[in-house]
DNA sequence: ATGGTGGTACCACCA
């Protein structure tokens, strides 16, 4: 199984990157974050074209989760049990048998904003759903943007991000938490450029310059990393005109 | 200091 993340930020203005994306790398499954589309302006047709099935779980404006496969979608949930949140963040299936939970971890604004607070809670609850789904599916990957860098070396300037939002030590303790119950971030069971990145602001020229950061992950259970037989992260779609602020990561499985 | 969205034709919100 060859999957993959991407935010898109914005389907509608992305959709002819993805499309292309999608024929060019011939993922089996591509997992989409920032949608921002509701549920009935979903472009079915345009993956149906191309051999893809869809599920997703939309609103307008913001967040929005979507999950793209030429291999059935059964056992679709969304969002987190117990967990009230109104903001489309969250969307899992069975593809394969092999259960996949598609992220969109909150942003958190700052570390002084009630927003991080939400983000915090979020993950609490995430890590609680989790547990319990690694008890029933012992084939288990977590992808999306998690919108925390896990280590310095995720981060271009560490210094300059020390304490700040997506590399506060509290955000990076509850992903520690999460990869605890039985998880491993496959992008590192593989040699890799330094300075390699998902997410680049779009100001300041961060692209260009390479200031980024790793905040998109794919999380596989123990037994299914030891299938894991690749994991890079595609640059190109980011040197496009018009592009997400976010790359694709891809891995590769042998089920 | 850029980009997407949605409500109003520039501005607020979010990342």
């Amino acid at each position: 199984m060859k999957i993959a993340t991407w935010n898109v930020n914005s389907l509608r203005v992305r959709l002819p990157q993805v499309v292309d994306w999608l024929q060019r790398e011939k993922a089996d499954v591509l997992a989409l974050q920032e949608t921002k589309t509701k549920d009935e302006d979903f472009p079915i047709t345009a993956f149906a074209d191309l051999g893809y099935e869809v599920s997703y779980s939309g609103q307008p404006t913001y967040n929005g989760v979507a999950l793209i496969s030429r291999l059935p979608i059964a056992d679709v949930a969304t969002g987190i049990d117990g967990f009230e949140d109104a903001q489309r963040r969250v969307l899992a299936a069975t593809i394969d048998g092999v259960r996949i939970y598609n992220l969109y971890v909150p942003n958190g604004q700052s570390v002084d904003s009630d927003k991080y607070q939400y983000k915090l809670g979020w993950l609490a609850a995430l890590e609680r759903q989790i547990s319990a789904e690694l008890a029933r599916h012992p084939k288990c990957i977590l992808l999306g943007d998690f919108n925390i860098a896990p280590e310095d070396q995720d981060v271009h300037d560490p210094a300059a991000w020390e304490g700040k939002v997506l590399c506060s030590d509290a955000e990076r303790a509850a992903l520690k938490k999460l990869l605890d119950l039985g998880l491993n971030d496959v992008f590192r069971n593989f040699a890799q450029e330094e300075k390699s990145y998902s997410w680049w602001d779009y100001r300041a020229a961060a692209f260009r310059r390479n200031m980024g950061l790793r905040i998109d992950l794919i999380l596989a259970s123990q037994s299914l990393q030891n299938l894991c037989t690749s994991c890079r992260i595609d640059v190109e779609p980011r040197r496009l005109e018009r592009p997400s602020d976010h790359t694709p990561v891809i891995a590769e499985f042998s089920t």
